[in-house]
DNA sequence: AGTCTTGCTGGAACTGGTTCCAGACCTTAC
DNA sequence: GTAAGGTCTGGAACCAGTTCCAGCAAGACT
């Protein structure tokens, strides 16, 4: 195969304005080293040679400035990391660096070395540095950290024991969210409450935890509605409710894993003709745009979504500047916000009152 | 800015495989020259310091196998170039190669030194050929020429004088097309045939030439109705169907442009109570996908769109393997598909008989 | 005048692959 | 025995940029 042609090549650039390839290279990358006289000569000869640098051979000395968003085992991006990929994309575009979105699939099993990754990442030299999010298992960690590429993660994603803290993560407290959540459900004057979540899922299962510290500090009983069927389903919420509506005694508040099953629940509720909040309360967790399409809106934990995006950007990039590790685990907080799903009860009295005043939205 | 981290190259394997460069990078490349034991050798160093290539190393000294289809000053991709597109693709795909989609638009006028190229070929080493279409000035092709990639073009799409059919090009022959429809439109009997298209497009002046040669022999007087204002649009066909409706002779069949036109041509007719092909016959160019939408479906000409696509890349391919130019100009056939828009009437009677044998589909 | 600083410049060395050539080794043929 | 042919292999040279360092000139300061 013959030679691509035109070589038009930095040194013939060099050569036409008489001066060195180093002048021609700071003037391509506005490097500010180079006097004015110098500067328009070679500009002129490169646009008299029709010079364009070459892609590849640009990028093998300096970095690619891409970073790729790798979201694992999801079919779909929903809007909670639609969010945190926004953010990390605004962040991102201030810095200089484009984002590629990738997806990868692996089972919790597979074999580090086994793991397929998406081709972008096959080859070295496409992307300076990785942003996790999904469903991060440990085998699928150690797999990444062997092709030597820096990365940070989403950390409320993380499957696993609690060492793995040591990971450069960006996250939000979610036990302790949900254990000031709970009190102000308590504070409200429930006293029935109860946890619906599949707590094998490691972002349930702190939840779940700040429920039952706050249900314990306050000498109530804690009550899980577990499920291994599929979490998020609409199924799952219709399942939920028939259970919920038959414990005994009946709860009057739920604190719901995510803003996703609280809608549900709220739906199926609904069908069956029990008011929210009149009839039972609701917390749910995230403050995804779906608790805004429920009436009344759902009270829930806001999760800053883009600031995670964000934060996840920054510390990536600071990775990347010094890859000399510093473990760091950010932690972004949350913020309770109360809306309209929770009702207030007359302290001591489980029984509903209707003249409670109705939650501020 | 610290380096990369991770430099594990080609020449660590191969230190650490007891091998040179050479045999590491033939095993990379499925290369045929390396004995069994060795390459299971060089495999397992692989494997064994997680080594991946370096993309834009690995670029550097070989083509990128990545082609682009550029399409210039078309806001909408539709179903002509759609067709070519997919053409290209296919036989792309068959040959390893990948094609990358871009757009660009200019001015007729505009000094080729100004035109602005996407981001993709502003740099050299992303693509390593490509495929013109679209709206093909000659400032434009000057200045393709000048960043010296190797290119074909859809000649169809060229403007300008004769000379240019110099570049390497892919084409069908419009003006022969449309004679023969044209003479297969006198054969049915018609006399009072008129031609709808703007020829100031190089695609509908040689339409329009075959139809006038076409009636010139057979001693038919041509009749051209043109516009300067915007073709394609149903605006435009609003207004070409009242025009030829006021005709004197009013003519008995139109050879239109292409089929977009002929649509609405034929909805303008509908709405105003004129018969196709009863009261007006209709013959169509390019046979797109509307041509079959219509009732009754339109006798049109046959462009192999996805022929010429493929033809396209196939000659792209031999400019790059052999950039010494072997100027050349293939022609794809087109063919006469009659449908159900044409009416035979008896010969030497200008008047339509209602017992016209109904066009076969 | 001598030293220091600063700004600009040239070019060698480097990036990490591929390619090519020469040479080693092993058959097979005469 | 040796010439011819084939297969396999090592490594230098190359691709086209960037980076770095030394060198130079001019101006500033002692």
């Amino acid at each position: 195969m013959e030679p691509v042609p035109n070589p038009i090549t930095i040194r013939d650039v060099a050569r036409v304005a008489c001066v060195g390839v180093g002048t021609v290279s700071r003037v391509l990358n506005g490097g500010r080293q180079v006097s004015e006289s110098t500067r328009e000569r070679v500009k002129a000869a490169i646009s008299r040679l029709g010079f364009r640098p070459h892609a590849q051979a640009r990028r093998m000395s300096r970095r690619t400035e891409m970073v790729c968003f790798l979201m694992s085992n999801r079919e779909f991006l929903h809007s909670f990391h639609a969010r945190i990929l926004k953010g990390v994309e605004t962040c991102a575009r201030s810095l200089g660096q484009q984002v590629v979105f990738a997806v990868i699939h692996y089972g919790e099993k597979t074999p580090p070395g086994q793991i397929v990754l998406p081709p972008i990442l096959k080859e070295r030299g496409w992307v300076d540095g990785l942003v996790l999010a999904g469903t991060i298992y440990p085998n699928f960690v150690e797999h990444i950290q062997s092709i030597h590429v820096p990365y940070v993660m989403f950390g409320n994603n993380l499957f696993g024991p609690k060492h793995m803290l040591k990971y450069d993560q960006v996250s939000f407290d979610g036990e302790k969210a949900e254990f000031e959540a709970t009190q102000f459900v308590i504070e409200q004057g429930h006293h029935e409450i109860a946890f619906v979540g599949e707590t094998s899922f490691p972002w349930f299962r702190e939840r779940h935890a700040g429920y039952r510290r706050a249900m314990k500090s306050a000498g109530l009983n804690p009550v899980l509605l577990n499920s291994q069927q599929g979490n998020g389903s609409s199924d799952y919420a219709e399942w939920a409710a028939r259970n919920l509506l038959q414990m005994s005694p009946r709860p009057t508040a739920i604190m719901v894993g995510n803003d996703e099953i609280a809608f549900g629940l709220w739906r199926s509720f609904r069908k069956s003709g029990i008011n929210v909040p009149d009839d039972i309360s609701l917390v749910g967790f995230d403050d995804r745009d779906i608790a805004l399409l429920m009436d009344p809106p759902l009270t829930t934990v806001r999760v800053q979504k883009e600031e995670i995006g964000e934060t996840l950007m920054k510390m990536l990039l600071d990775k990347l500047h010094q890859p000399s590790k510093h473990l760091a685990r950010q932690v972004i907080p949350t913020q309770l916000i109360i809306r309209g799903t929770v009702k207030h009860l007359y302290s001591n009295s489980p029984s509903a009152s209707l003249l409670a005043p109705s939650a501020n939205i």
